[in-house]
DNA sequence: CTGAAAGCGCTTACAG
DNA sequence: CTGAAAGCGCTTACAG
């Protein structure tokens, strides 16, 4: 602390671009922002300068005096803090970032705890960002709500069950099931179960309801329906638990990757051969996917695409865009591999 | 913009707070960054303002006046975009996050593009941050070296190739490897043959060296050995070279799991048993590694944990504590299942 | 231990 | 299209 330069971010004020291209510090602030109203000349001169200088603004300052806080933040509701390690966050972190890209806009990641819930809401609603992107494994979350009506704006990647008014961003889970359904039915399956996710999240219950959807299409029955939650020792569980109550059945569709590659190793360690004797159609395309035993068929979904998406209805919605969607379901597609 | 209160961060300021407590603006201060020298009656008095006004300090109104940034930045460098799906990321950041609770210290993510990268040294030289944290899955990276010349606080997660003094923390690679390498020793493999990671990531070399160490040990050969990039694919490809040079190779300790996916699979199509024929012993212990078939023995890693260190190192040197390690190895722990 | 005052580096009406 | 000036909400020597 003796030493008080050291002490100073370093690097060319705004003042000193103002000097080198010879205008005034609101028109340097003018070129900066982007905004109307600046001759060319003027423009050139700063844009030069900021070359020359090797200028970048002072975030903090532009912050202060602008009211503007020039950051998102991207919440991230914690269930046993296993949400990081999971490809969807993974994939939405991913495209969100690349949605970014180049914009003056930084990213803050934030995860709730189950005890700071206030003090989060008080902080995003405390103009610290301008906006959030949340996505929330857990469709009865009640944060959404409270930021939405805390004039935080929000879009959540994922269908949220409560708060009616929020912009959500998420894969069109219903359609995508109702393909695999329909496929199962193509290929000739008639004794089709389904390992389907939580009930208290959207996503396991628009993907149930696809599945639904085509079973009563093709006239068959709905019975063989076991919920789990999204890991693969769920998925066995339930897998054993189908084959206990149905030992015919000759094909299941699973909610999920992660879920399917436990009921894959039941079915082998059962004996059933995959497709032959039990047909199984994933969901989400993840990774481990195409490297299951055999190769997985399953539905897509972009989750890249959905960060994507969900970033650019935040930035329309900041900006004052007119007509944006209240919310959009982005397409999937059925992937066919080996087991079905 | 007509509404200019709308425009206005709401809430009470320090002011306020000051005023509700009876003293002045610098003793809030000094309460809110918990300096020595304020006595216990205004500290007090203080803390009741902020709590009955709900007060949350400006951050960017901090960082302006204390030239300090109040913000880390996690960088990422990006290589073909996958590194965020990647659970070794998705650990560290859980840890990295973990470790910043509850302090007033922002996580920034950036994510390094090819053709940004002087903008990039720019910006977190530029007092943005106060500090940087660095995954970079490929060694050779001249991040680091950049950053710390530019005189940026950094703490790099995993070893670099380049950069002498750099700060790293990472898991002790070698040791976690020659571990695996004695177990298979010990239960009577001898033609033991090794999946090695990419030579240009320190990850790689220091598995393939511990594993090295572990057979001259045992006084046994060390020519079975194919290098990998660390995909299933390209596991289960150097699986198939390693069987076509060595039809009787009786163990093999794949430098990660991901790879052992593929390798699993290879071993498991050309009819050799596992682990009666032929042991195999991963890496990282990722979530799949229990669900492989059949599940996989590997050597963890705890990556959250490094994560953590991380931050605890880059913490600590932006307060100026004495006598940090320069850097820092986690131990791992061989994880025994099926596979051998 | 405490307060008055300067200053951090921008943006933004306002007047021209 | 442009500039002078006020102000954003804090921190920090400085003086006491």
């Amino acid at each position: 602390m003796t030493d008080v330069a050291r002490n100073r971010r370093p690097g060319p004020r705004l003042e000193e671009v103002a000097r080198a291209a010879g205008v005034s510090r609101s028109t340097v602030s003018r070129v900066i922002n982007e905004e109307p109203y600046v001759s060319a000349k003027a423009r050139d001169a700063v844009h030069q300068a900021i070359g020359a200088l090797g200028y970048s603004p002072n975030q903090a300052a532009r912050t202060l005096a602008g009211n503007r806080a020039n950051c998102i933040a991207l919440v991230v509701s914690e269930q046993g803090s296993r949400v990081l390690s999971d490809p969807f966050f993974a994939g939405v972190l991913r495209g969100v970032h690349a949605e970014l890209a180049g914009r003056r806009v930084q990213l803050v990641l934030m995860m709730t705890q189950q005890d700071d819930e206030q003090d989060l809401v008080g902080y995003l609603a405390g103009g610290h960002v301008d906006g959030v992107l949340m996505v929330s494994l857990h469709g009865q979350d009640p944060l959404p709500l409270k930021l939405s009506e805390a004039g935080v704006p929000i879009v959540v990647g994922g269908r949220p069950l409560v708060g009616d008014g929020i912009r959500y961003v998420d894969s069109d889970n219903f359609n995508g099931a109702l393909e695999a359904a329909r496929y199962l039915v193509s290929t000739g399956r008639r004794r089709i179960a389904s390992i389907a996710g939580p009930r208290d999240m959207a996503v396991g219950m628009d993907r149930l309801n696809g599945w639904r959807r085509g079973m009563a299409e093709a006239g068959l029955a709905t019975d063989l329906v076991v919920h789990a939650d999204f890991t693969p020792d769920d998925g066995a569980a339930a897998m054993a638990d189908l084959l206990a109550r149905e030992p015919d059945l000759d094909a299941v569709f699973v909610a999920a990757d992660i879920m399917a590659l436990g009921a894959l190793r039941v079915l082998h360690n059962k004996g059933r051969r995959i497709p032959d004797d039990v047909a199984v159609v994933g969901f989400d395309d993840l990774m481990i996917a195409s490297t299951a035993l055999p190769p997985l068929t399953t539905v897509r979904q972009d989750v890249e695409q959905l960060g994507r998406t969900m970033t650019w209805c935040l930035l329309g919605q900041l900006a004052g865009e007119e007509g944006l969607p209240p919310s959009l379901l982005l397409p999937t597609s059925l992937v066919i591999r080996s087991s079905a």
